[in-house]
DNA sequence: GGCCAACTAGATAGATCGCTCTAGCGGTAG
DNA sequence: CTACCGCTAGAGCGATCTATCTAGTTGGCC
């Protein structure tokens, strides 16, 4: 099956190279040259497994980083005891590595999103399609809590939007202040949600 | 005191322009060139009036564009009856110039924010400064409808997470569902804390 | 061994980047 | 009128960007 057992090992280093350099400078911020530096790889290669140059790099690292962040928090929620616990863990965790970071690593995507949203239709249509297997994902957790759609749904998009948010707030003012007081707000929504249909 | 009655207005266009292709396609993602061209300015005027190149005119931007958005809100809150039909407003109103500017016009600096935070350090102290007066603008509101200062300011950072995080998904989306369900939980919070300081 | 496909490796093209430079225009002052 | 100054105007610089192109290497299969 794999002709080469070497095979597969300098895609994903490129891939994992891209992700973190996206995330921390973004998609025009972000050269192939840098890329192709920090993945120790040769440039050959990067065309020679995305011939569609940095849109297709930049689609295919959108979704595997949106995958790979939502299987991440989702195993800090199923970690916790309960749902509002799980929650308040996602915000203080996602401080933590923010400040680890030199506040650098915050969501793999959101930066790449707002670039791409009005100049490149392929980029903004992945982050798009992330968001909303985010939004699904975490709407079928409060769904199976008893939750209704409607406001499963919406109680997943106001996580999304306070953790992104929060991460803009933080990341500009080198602070946690935000992810603090968003973590709060989050848990006291999705307490609420919990309490109204368990009446 | 102006030598020339037209000074002052090719500045204040590369200004104006640069504000708008900032705002869609970021720090990096607009060259000065297309600046200049939106501008309808020539090349040399841009580095008269803007001696510190790209950097100095972002700064400018940001912090401009930063208090130009205070006002707009600002007007809005003032116009509205009471504080929680003023924030409603808000982000209604945000949505409404979203649609018309086919996802297009959201934070003026949002986008700048996260694409700079660990690559531009005094872009990101502009970016910083700009949040920090919101911030600083709107607990003072709270604080005068009878809110104490520390719940006034953790109110406020969550309006500001709140719109920015929307801003995010809706641009992404291109829908409006995440600013409609942000301006909920952002009238809810809102008329919760008045409540809680008019018992 | 000989052969083919997969992959590595990097030089290089063509466009665009931010930025610098000099020349010229128009109004004011002496 | 001449001298000066704020500003306009754009050609052009070196660097860097994305992308292409050719050559070399590796490992499995007949």
């Amino acid at each position: 099956m794999a002709p080469n057992p070497k095979a597969g090992n300098t895609k994903s280093r490129i891939l994992d190279a891209t992700a973190e350099l996206f995330m921390r400078y973004g998609y025009t911020g972000t050269g192939l040259k840098q890329i192709v530096a920090d993945a120790n790889a040769p440039f050959g290669s990067l065309y020679h497994h995305f011939p569609g140059g940095k849109q297709e790099l930049g689609v295919e690292v959108i979704h595997r980083s949106g995958a790979m962040y939502l299987e991440l928090v989702m195993g800090v929620v199923d970690a916790a005891p309960d749902p509002v616990s799980g929650v308040r863990d996602c915000f203080s965790g996602a401080a933590e590595v923010l400040r680890a970071t030199d506040y650098a690593d915050a969501c793999p995507i959101e930066t790449i999103a707002l670039e791409v949203a009005s100049s490149n239709e392929p980029l903004r249509e992945a982050t798009a399609q992330v968001f909303e297997s985010w939004i699904v994902g975490a709407s079928a957790r409060f769904r199976a809590a008893g939750v209704d759609e409607q406001t499963g749904r919406a109680l997943a998009i106001m996580l999304i939007t306070l953790l992104e948010g929060a991460f803009v707030l933080c990341r500009a003012s080198r602070t946690t202040e935000a992810l603090e007081a968003a973590g709060e707000t989050a848990a006291t929504i999705v307490d609420a949600a919990l309490r109204g249909c368990a009446t």
